[in-house]
DNA sequence: ATAAGGTTTAACCAGTTGGTTAACAAATAT
DNA sequence: ATATTTGTTAACCAACTGGTTAAACCTTAT
């Protein structure tokens, strides 16, 4: 009998209440809904993960685990400072066009609950910043690009990518833009944000 | 008998639910705390704003009001360009480093009720682009800037001033920094985003 | 003083919420 | 076969939530 042999009950319901979490958040989500995505019973939420919050956290740490790969990448690697940004801001926006609840997700999260990144921290693989600051002090020392505060550009990076899709409500209505036009606009920033970084820091 | 003839209750309403909702958001608030905050009986908020709902556009109104004058003033009046743009990140800076909960509401329930903002709009004074984009597209035709996306250079003004605040919890965790460093970090932006976009769209 | 109006309160209410429980079903071990 | 563990369900529960109500309290006009 094929009896839809479902896939592990544990994804069920991580994939729902990844559903639910992103679009309504912690506070609005309800564990009857995430149970209803997910097509099963509501104990079950309890019986594989106990309480709400316990599981937000795996939710929420799951997310996380998405984005830090892809700072890592810009933060530890080899290549030159332009490579970066344009791989970076690249990659970003493409994975962000996947998945337009991320980014606002993790900010409003974090946000709600301050001490909720020191969990974070500790984790593995958790980015920082010294060899991007080396990195650019030294194409400042070699003359390559104008003096700047390396934790400034880092900031600016991060501002010029992320904003556009946590704005996203704000940037529509300023712009009179529809959900098309806010996706071209949004696909456009793929080569004018590195354009705009670029120019910003190369000597000319 | 002094018997602390209150400000207006009504008034007293407003800056408790300013308090609680900007800090725990729509859904995360409680209307028992926000009583309790103003020091008053839960009927009243009812009283005097009928419902949640209610009372929360009240607040969440107030709130874009204090924001639209400054978008409108780079937007809308005749000073060269570098003046708005320093003009901008200079007060919007000063500003939010005393209201810092602003921002991150202001986006958070935009994102949560997309057809908020529509309400928004037909409010006097919603901002719009249409003298901005003459400006700049004025600046580029006499040669005094590169050619650039008008719309893109007014998202990246608004994400490099913006994002600082919104993404707090992120900057502080990847830079490593304290309370006290975070707050030197925001403040020496006011220069540093300044030069960051004068130099990435003037001409050399 | 007192009637009338708006203002404030404590108590209450019905619906919702996260979480539990006891019984049942399916798989696994003996 | 049958005992044991694991997975699943419907029904239930206590706490909480936004909202209501009826009575009391002021203020003010008459």
């Amino acid at each position: 009998m094929s009896k839809k042999k479902d896939k592990n009950t544990e994804v069920q319901i991580l994939e729902a209440a990844k559903t639910v979490f992103q679009s309504k958040g912690m506070d609005g989500a309800r564990m009857q809904e995430i149970a209803d995505t997910a097509g099963i019973n509501k104990a079950m939420l309890h019986y594989y993960f106990r309480s709400k919050q316990l599981l937000f956290e795996a939710v929420f740490k799951n997310a996380f685990s998405l984005l830090a790969p892809q700072l890592n990448a810009i933060l530890n690697d080899d290549s030159s400072l332009s490579v970066k940004i344009t791989n970076f801001t690249v990659d970003y926006n493409t994975f962000m066009l996947k998945h337009p609840y991320l980014p606002n997700f993790i900010i409003q999260e974090l946000n709600r609950n301050e001490n909720f990144i020191e969990k974070l921290k500790e984790t593995t693989g958790f980015p920082t910043l010294d060899k991007f600051r080396l990195k650019v002090n030294e194409e400042i020392t070699k003359g390559r690009i104008i003096p700047i505060d390396a934790d400034q550009l880092f900031v600016n990076i991060l501002a010029l990518n992320i904003f556009p899709f946590i704005g996203k409500p704000l940037i529509k209505a300023f712009a009179n833009q529809d959900e098309k036009s806010y996706k071209t606009f949004v696909d456009q920033r793929k080569t004018a944000v590195v354009d705009f970084i670029i120019n910003s820091i190369k000597k000319h």
